[in-house]
DNA sequence: AATAATTGCGTTTATGCACCACATTCGCCC
DNA sequence: GGGCGAATGTGGTGCATAAACGCAATTATT
């Protein structure tokens, strides 16, 4: 007997900033199945691209956003898990920057929304973790599955500094942490074990518009020396 | 144009014994693409079932092994990474108890063979990992991914566990750590790091035959304790 | 009975983490 | 301008845990 199975590619894109916390985001299905609903950014995979440049595709154009990491999360293949038959959802894990955040997401197809407008029919948008709609096919357990990755992946790879700015104050980070492992993280800590690891280049820029008390100075992440610890054997871990 | 890509599943069985170290199940291809050519236990998907019930098949029918543990690896997707077309290959990684490595694996396939038959043109064999021939497809890079979940993933999950006997003395599980991680590891504290966490079951029984010098006692994994423990928050580590 | 090998348990030293104290630098208000 | 609140930068201390090391106990071998 023939096989037939298809094969579809989906990203769980997290972006981050401390008023709103952890945010996902979503594009508005237009077809059935699960029309109408809220999905993952995703689609069919094509006959001869890589996954990967299929899932950066898609997401550029239906959402408009650039990626700032991304790597394969897991394959989801439940007989059942599609209505229309047998489809393997081949899931990424991608971060981006705040100022992803920020600008609305919009697929390129239409003519852009203007800024901060809050219509009905949009098709892209950021949702905050916890409010998360049922969302079709089997993508909440999808989003489960990368919330997990990335609460574990936090604590011993440098895939944090990809959710903030390139230059950010330390305290960012760490509200980001306490964030993500839902946990209190002593400031004073936190702030001389990063230090002591040497893996952050001071600026002598200062953070600007802090709502108040003392700007903070901005730092960011020197890739360089943390490779090179890495060969060395010693390793990034919060 | 419509979407042509066909799957397989692959499983990268890994047994180890103190004698040997680590090695990894084989199967020898009878068709081509690759004839002759080792490659890893797998084959096609089936259109109704779960992938994971897919490799445990292959598994059984092409080597007759029972796996003790089983978790999704990564799918690996190049458009050419199969001469004959679009191939995604869904991976598996797996781990043996060492009386599996005993047995001598064999295809349970043909009715032709009868079922205890060990014939010299035998068709699955464990190969060390520091001795792997060139294998079919980009099977070498497959069991250097599962490799490299293997060294991550017995640090902070008791998987290492899931290679021993069900009964084993802590040296063993030593020296197990110390063959996965490459690198020495103090007897004295890692047997107290194991006491104090308490995943272990003592057992009255000794070690038997050991070569020479006191035999150890034998103890088992706490699967309950351990859930305990992961439940209020406290992992495991190495 | 001496020796080698390996296990089991204890002691000391170093490191990391929780917690405290205080000076510094900004905005804001009087 | 000076005091105040708020947040950052930097130093330090005590305790718990981990790393480094010592040594006796148990077995096979000779």
């Amino acid at each position: 007997m023939h096989q037939h199975i298809r094969v579809t590619v989906e990203a769980v894109i997290f972006g981050y900033n401390s008023r709103d916390g952890l945010s996902v985001l979503l594009v508005k299905r237009t077809i059935p199945p699960y029309i109408f609903k809220w999905a993952l950014p995703g689609g069919f995979a094509s006959n001869d691209e890589p996954l990967e440049v299929c899932v950066k595709r898609e997401l550029r154009t239906e959402t408009g956003i650039s990626i700032n990491y991304l790597e394969q999360l897991y394959t989801f293949g439940a007989p059942d898990r599609d209505p229309r038959g047998r489809f393997l959802a081949v899931a990424y894990f991608g971060l981006v920057r705040p100022t992803a955040l920020q600008t609305k997401p919009k697929p390129v197809i239409t003519s852009a929304f203007p800024l901060g407008s809050v219509s009905d029919d949009r098709e892209a948008r950021w949702c905050k973790i916890q409010e998360l709609p049922q969302l079709a096919f089997d993508h909440n357990m999808i989003i489960e599955k990368a919330l997990t990755r990335l609460r574990n992946k936090i604590r011993y790879e440098p895939i944090g500094f990809e959710l903030l700015d390139s230059k950010f104050p330390i305290s960012e980070l760490e509200k980001l942490y306490e964030t993500l492992l839902a946990r209190p993280i002593d400031r004073r800590n936190f702030q001389k074990k990063l230090n002591s690891l040497g893996i952050l280049i001071a600026h002598d820029e200062k953070q600007k518009a802090a709502l108040q008390g003392r700007p903070a100075k901005l730092f960011s992440f020197n890739e360089q020396e943390y490779s090179k610890l890495r060969e060395e054997g010693i390793l990034f871990e919060i």
